[in-house]
DNA sequence: CAGAATTTGACCATTTTTGACCTTTGCGTT
DNA sequence: AACGCAAAGGTCAAAAATGGTCAAATTCTG
């Protein structure tokens, strides 16, 4: 296990108990033993919008950065998702779509496994990477389609 | 015995203890005194999908491979499938699999519509044709051994 | 011997880790 | 108010740590 994942399980830990959670910077740094930066490399690379997080923070004394988990009111994430997929979507954000909607109860995490597996790069190794992107999306939007047809 | 054969048979001994195994590439080459990439070769010859495996990776710091299996016992009409599928098969095949796992209570109806959903010759349209079916085939594979993972 | 399987190694891609340097803000001092 | 320093956090790019690919060379096998 590297680094950045101990930290990331360390706040997701912190998330589960508040919504919402503050903490400088520098001292969490301080308490795993890594620089600061490594904190934004965390932030950046996993608690992301595209994850359902919002992150904020202020600097000068006193500052500190601040993690929230999105709130879905759940009206139709399902929609909702369909129409951020576009034509094109890499695996990545893909599977953080699949997430959210587990996140909002949209998708059993059996069915997100299901597709998971459906788009990932290395089961579609074989299609011709410049169109990788637009046939996951295909896939993605027709499987979110069946679902939302209730079979 | 060749060193292919060794190093598989590690892996399986491994496999056999626990269902999921993790480790990383570069130290497993070194322990067995083989070049790294051998163990690719390993991976993508022998703990194929139609095998019953499912494998994943990392790069990077702290990066490794992931290998699991499926267990036999729960899935033998699963499993059948999966080796009868091979490289390549055409959409009409391939709602037949479904069809029968329906029947033979594989897999729910809400499963296969929404693999149907994924394999259909529409949701592919942008796939070259001389390699839709075998795309189809990966799949279809892929979201068959993600149920026989957790059922 | 021909074709399949294996072995190697050079080169590629991705992710993480670090550190130097930058920006913003709060708080005293003048 | 203006200034300047200290206390936060932010950026970015280089380096390190992994795993992936591909094709040439070699070894098996029928």
């Amino acid at each position: 296990m590297n680094l950045s994942n101990v930290i990331a399980h360390m706040i997701s830990d912190m998330l589960e108990e508040q919504n919402e959670i503050e903490f400088q910077r520098n001292s969490l740094a301080q308490t795993i033993g890594c620089v600061p930066s490594q904190i934004n490399y965390v932030l950046s690379s996993r608690f992301t919008p595209e994850r359902g997080y919002i992150v904020e923070s202020r600097r000068g004394g006193g500052g500190c950065i601040r993690i929230a988990r999105i709130h879905y009111d759940a009206g139709t994430p399902l929609m909702h998702t369909l129409g951020a997929i576009g034509d094109s979507v890499d695996e990545k954000t893909c599977r953080s779509h699949l997430l959210n909607l587990v996140y909002s109860n949209m998708l059993s995490k059996r069915d997100a496994a299901l597709m998971g597996a459906a788009i990932s790069d290395r089961t579609l190794e074989s299609v011709d990477p410049a169109k990788r992107d637009s046939v996951r999306a295909s896939i993605l939007k027709a499987m979110l389609l069946a679902v939302l047809q209730d079979v």
